[in-house]
DNA sequence: TTATCCCGGA
DNA sequence: TCCGGGATAA
């Protein structure tokens, strides 16, 4: 059997709340190192991987090898009716066609548990390359959701260029240019503040900005976010889960229009 | 002549709020022992029964029986436009056709007054018998409205099924199953979290969600709500007004579906 | 418990 | 694009 405890399940929510806009349904992959999710996102252009290692679970036991396909929105609802400090246990049988979720409130005897029908779904095995980067940018997760979003409203695309002098992020269309530079900051106070840039090619990537934005949603998760780029290879937005594992998202960059 | 004042018009704002979702309209019953509604819902499926006593009011002077027809929307609209703390004096003649209402506000030369013409409403007499319930559960109004709201998610009906072990509110449907389950608690600190189950008989029905949420509406009126079942019989929600009295939902539980 | 902010739905 | 509801922070 399987089964998986969490002290937390407010994590749980956030991945999901993270990924839910990207697949309709996801196939968690559980064994006895952890729990991995990779699939493209639902218009198939951007790959999703998470990953939670077992040691950050309060409790994990896997017998065997199992794959539980779920649909992501049903699986949202399910974490949405758990309480703030809830823990929750997630069983499935080894060859059960439900999962089941246990949420113990902290403060109070109470206990929901919910069951969920498990869902057969296509593997699709994706290979992902280890890749040397040419720039590896980190910065506060909430920074770069505001730029996202900022730079949305300019156009359909961002290039994002990162040099020595620290990374750029640009937009343009109909209503004019926007440029957001940020410049290598290590705040020791504030390490979450920091912006640090190992370059070691500069490198300059467009993407398409619905995806940067989809990927944002996975602020919650983590102070910060980070992103690694090299050409004609897909850019990796990285969210660190603290103890447990990351999410990380894969987008290949636009070709470059050409227009004259 | 008929006199009502009241220091804080908040409390009649929310119970605007607990009822007019459920009722177009309502008739106020004015005695010299307080002020009565009952009525079936829009739809006469559930009851609503509330009442004011004449204590619980600042001032209350009623020389002849009355009843105010009104419309319910525009009377919440009326209460929308009170400030916070203001005090709230209800007026009408003995054989007048409008209700006047006079808002002053506490800390401000303020005073607001509109009046309302009233309906003449079909006088519905509806008898409520005097039950003795199987299981009485007191349990803190917050819950209440956040498990039927979770629940409403996997169904159109819950199943409420109260033992000695505690309550269990449960619903399914296609996503799957849920069920929450609440042991008695006692809580000597903060009373009003405390989770009380008066037991004779083991009971279990079944209700429409969309009702049960509706009478959610009514959370803000009070810390704790009180559920009162017994086999072949309405279910009671009572939430108690602090000082002035009570608003009571009725609703007749769902025959079983005995789909084999 | 209330006021504010953010998100989802119409 | 506007409105309502829910979640969160003070």
């Amino acid at each position: 059997m399987f089964e998986a405890r969490l002290l937390n399940s407010a994590i749980f929510k956030k991945v999901l709340d993270a990924i839910k806009d990207l697949l309709n349904e996801g196939s968690f992959d559980c064994s006895d190192s952890g729990i991995q999710l990779q699939a493209m996102d639902n218009s198939h252009v951007s790959l999703v991987s998470l990953n939670l290692k077992s040691d950050g679970f309060d409790k994990y036991r896997c017998d065997r090898n199992l794959i539980l396909g779920m649909n992501l929105a049903s699986l949202a609802k399910v974490f949405k009716s758990s309480g703030e400090g809830d823990t929750v246990t997630i069983k499935a049988q080894d060859d059960a066609d439900t999962v089941s979720f246990m949420f113990e409130a902290k403060k109070q005897d109470k206990i929901s548990d919910y069951e969920m029908k498990l869902m057969n779904l296509d593997q699709e095995h994706l290979g992902i390359p280890d890749t040397e980067f040419s720039c590896i940018i980190k910065m506060p997760s909430a920074e770069y959701a505001r730029i996202i979003r900022d730079l949305s409203q300019f156009g359909e695309s961002i290039v994002i260029s990162c040099t020595k002098e620290g990374v750029k992020f640009s937009a343009s269309g109909d209503i004019g240019t926007g440029n957001v530079k940020l410049a290598q900051t290590i705040n020791f106070d504030k390490e979450e503040d920091s912006v640090v840039i190992d370059m070691q090619e500069p490198v300059t990537l467009t993407f398409a900005c619905q995806y940067l934005n989809s990927f944002a949603k996975a602020t919650p998760l983590s102070n910060q976010v980070t992103l690694s780029m090299c050409d004609n290879v897909p850019l990796v937005v990285e969210y660190e889960i603290p103890d447990l594992g990351y999410l990380r998202y894969y987008l290949a960059p636009k070709i470059e229009e050409d227009e004259n």
